[in-house]
RNA sequence: GCUGGAGUCGUCUAGUGGCUAUGACAGCAGACUGUAAAUCUGCCGGGGUUCCCCCAUCGUUGGUUCGAGUCCAACCUCCAGCA
């Protein structure tokens, strides 16, 4: 039965970065890799063909949104075949949400520390913890949900990507130290329960899912070192780094954590694709990323190119390429900055569509490219060479 | 020319005697990291010492009134109908 594995092909000197084949019952993961964020089982605004065009090598799905779709979708033979893009999948376990729609509701994820992050009253939650597991509140229809780690993992078992993520609790930046000590035991008790059940399903759809431990403990090494030693002994198959996190405390994080992880396997990065944190995380061990941002900048106009991040509202009428030298097919296609700023304030729903597309496939394809430039630095021994050009290049 | 209707911020618009003139769009600035996000926040007449203060302002000019975008008159412009 096909089945996931890791190779590893080169490691950095700190011992922990490196680039490595994820091999995958879809298919091979080059890594390190960006898996582009699909919640619903496809990605906004992209077709088959453009997450083929932009050489997207893995999509990530949500078990929490796809929760009424998972038996649909087992039916034709998991979310590869459902979806059409046929290739290596991920779902995560609905964990996020469970910050998400809980204590972070209605409020921005950010890693800056002035932002004062305050938690969500509780009684106003749509998602509410217990050692059992999370009664969500749907936020359109108000219907409710538990889902626990059983569920998640019946959902995820039904949806067949290729790896899943151990049901977990990310805590926010307000959390103290205490109410992280107490959700990490949740989260670990979770993590067994996660595998036992997972075992029992993961060969229904004829070939072998795997399953990630999720790593959380907030910003202190005690929790984060002890949870990445409990979870290290675990047979999971890799491991999935969580939490919210400021900015200047993540590669200390990720170190804590990847020093007590089995090297042997790979490491998925939970939610970040910023250039920076893609170096750090890379640096730290971490193989796979995935984010919502380079499609939903797109969309609020937000492009990238090699000498930092613009918004396209600045740009009117102008005949700059989005990035010089891209190689993405709204680059190739010989779109302008002015161009796509005319589709999007043009007033037309089909045209601003069409922005929608060409400006997410501009920024996951910018992306994408960062970590195969980043994989072939590794390979050819210049990281961190590569690292300090593009960093001073982009953000100056 | 006559009759009727209408003139409010770049545009559209609320407002028919009362305190700070609505709201939307456009524009400007910012945010966004395992998607409640095609979203959100701020600015959007001028000036200043800019969490406050001063001045201006509803086509124009006068008038009534304690008080006028609102009522009255004349004029200007636009629209419709009739000549």
């Amino acid at each position: 039965m096909k089945e996931l594995s890791f190779e590893i092909k080169k490691t950095l000197p700190n011992g922990l970065g490196r680039a490595g084949v994820i091999h995958t019952p879809h298919g091979d993961i080059k890594t390190p890799a960006f898996m582009v964020v699909g919640t619903m089982g496809y990605v906004k605004n992209l077709s088959n063909d453009d997450m083929q065009d932009i050489k997207a090598q893995a999509m990530l799905s949500n078990g929490y949104h796809l929760r009424g779709k998972s038996a649909e979708i087992a039916k034709v033979g998991g979310l590869a075949k459902y979806s059409g893009w046929n290739g290596p999948t991920l779902t995560d376990s609905g964990g996020f949400q469970v910050m998400s729609l809980g204590s972070g509701l209605g409020k921005v994820v950010s890693m800056e520390r002035e932002d004062k992050v305050i938690n969500t009253a509780h009684k106003d939650r749509l998602a509410k913890v217990s050692d059992k597991g999370v009664d969500f509140t749907d936020p359109f229809t108000g219907e409710p949900d538990f889902i626990g780690p059983e569920e998640s993992m019946r959902i995820q078992c039904e949806i067949g990507a290729d790896i899943h993520m151990a049901f977990d609790e990310l805590t926010s930046l307000a959390d103290t130290y205490e109410y992280n000590k107490k959700a990490l035991v949740r989260t670990e008790k979770w993590a067994e329960r996660s595998l036992n059940e997972h075992m029992k399903l993961r060969d229904r759809l004829g070939y072998r899912q795997a399953l990630y431990g999720v790593l959380q403990g907030g910003r202190w090494e005690d929790l984060r070192r002890s949870t990445a030693k409990k979870l290290g002994e675990m047979p999971f198959d890799g491991y999935g780094l969580g939490g919210a996190f400021l900015k200047e405390d993540l590669g200390d994080i990720l170190r804590w954590c990847n020093e007590e992880l089995p090297a042997n396997k790979p490491k998925h990065l939970l939610g970040l694709s910023h250039p920076d944190d893609i170096f750090v995380g890379t640096e730290m061990g971490a193989d796979t990323f995935d984010c919502v941002a380079p499609t939903r900048e797109a969309r609020h106009g937000k492009l990238y190119s090699k000498s930092g991040e613009y918004n396209l509202r600045k740009f009117h009428d102008s005949p700059l390429p989005l990035d010089d030298g891209c190689d993405c097919p709204t680059c190739k296609a010989g779109y302008t900055r002015g161009d796509l700023r005319a589709l999007w304030k043009s007033g037309d729903a089909e045209k601003k569509k069409e922005f929608y597309r060409l400006a997410s496939v501009h920024n996951v394809r910018f992306i994408i490219r960062l970590t195969e430039n980043i994989r072939e630095s590794i390979m050819s021994g210049r990281f961190d060479e590569y690292r300090k050009e593009f960093l001073k290049n982009y953000y100056g």
